[in-house]
DNA sequence: ACCCAGAATGAATGAATGTTCATTCTGGAT
DNA sequence: ATCCAGAATGAACATTCATTCATTCTGGGT
């Protein structure tokens, strides 16, 4: 395989067939959206470069400025992305058609934010990224806190409804989703930059003795 | 002002005094480190470049490379000043010599962690910056994990001195210390990326609300 | 008053990167 | 079978940035 190839000197980029082939442009965007997840996850948001998306895309570089039109504008979109899967994952969960029994429906949340899904290096990774860029990019922190607003909103309705079921004395709705919510994104930090100390088991159970104290009669 | 310098075109850096200075190689790698702070705070760590931290310093760009070896390196450096600066802030106040009630040092705790100097949108867009390439880079990880795991295990130490005065049944202090560190994480976290949704008042209430849930005879 | 070690400078260099666009190719429509 | 709109390509270009180093300057020592 090493010297198969020695009188040509373009990369051959995937197994056999590297033919040109037309998709929808719905396609090509998700692809190359997945490819700027997995080149941030590995790499680092500052160096991240088009040429290193596209190829782990296993495309070419101009395709990358056809469907969006720069970097800048992929990486914004790459966020949105992973935003809306992640908040849009946690509030079909609190909307709960599928869940009456209100106890595990805040399990079956809990279990989606410290679960296989979301805990993924790669996700955390982006994560955070743009976290430690949003000081500086306000089009990042817009992204942000307008799926961040209605999670917590209905997180906070959830809770408002527990208070009500349990009748729980001097618990504040509000003051407690955000504890919560902090708690979660804090247990990531820890999950990403120091796994060794912090399993993933070991997370779960912290949030959910933050459950347990808040709504003993709930968890377990 | 505007039309003062039309003919030269080099930029005037600061007013008056632009002589060239001797000074120490520790006080310069100071000034280096917090112009480094400032940029990355303002622009993001993604778009810092030298030019840009050594004019912020009011210095040449060559000095940056004569008292660090590399960007890298000036980079980790300012990591390490930054996670030092916190870490060490924090174990003082644990240790505490000075305050010996325990309720009181953990109050102190709390005032530092989401007080003035800590919550800084500077410090805290470094902190940041830096968690978010962690994920790619093992050299953040170790230098934020090596501080972090000793302030970890003071705040055990000081939860379970509190456990045992107040003879609280059923709370595990290495859990509990987890959960409050990764809450403060994640104040802080709401307090750069939502700052509209989360006032550093209620970021402290919040903190507060968690101990007072564990600790009722230590905390109000 | 003089000297010189080494601190400080910034123009020059070379490498890397985002973006463009002339060209090639594809696959459905006719 | 033929055609062509527009999807896909990648070499070329302009820019930006980290790093180097020949040169200048400083301030303490003699």
């Amino acid at each position: 395989m090493t010297d198969a190839s020695s009188t040509v000197t373009e990369a051959l980029p995937e197994a056999g067939s590297k033919r040109r082939q037309i998709r929808p442009k719905a396609e090509r965007r998700r692809q190359l959206i997945d490819a700027t997840i997995r080149c941030i996850a590995q790499h680092g948001l500052s160096a991240v470069t088009m040429q290193m998306v596209t190829g782990e895309a296993g495309l070419s570089v101009g395709i990358a400025n056809l469907h969006f039109k720069s970097k800048d504008n992929l990486l914004k979109e790459t966020l949105r992305f992973v935003a809306e899967e992640y908040h849009g994952g946690q509030i079909e969960i609190m909307e709960g058609g599928d869940i009456p029994d209100l106890g595990e429906r805040l399990d079956a949340l809990l279990d989606f934010q410290l679960g296989r899904g979301v805990t993924q290096r790669q996700k955390m990774s982006v994560w955070f990224a743009y976290y430690g860029e949003a000081g500086a990019r306000p089009v990042y922190q817009k992204i942000v806190s307008t799926v961040d607003r209605l999670a917590a909103q209905k997180l906070e309705t959830l809770f408002a409804d527990i208070i009500r079921e349990g009748e729980y004395r001097g618990v504040d709705a509000r003051e407690l989703a955000t504890g919560y919510s902090a708690l979660i994104d804090g247990l990531h930090l820890g999950l990403l930059v120091t796994p060794r100390e912090l399993s993933k088991r070991r997370a779960r159970a912290v949030a959910r003795d933050f459950l347990r104290r808040a709504f003993p009669q709930h968890i377990h």
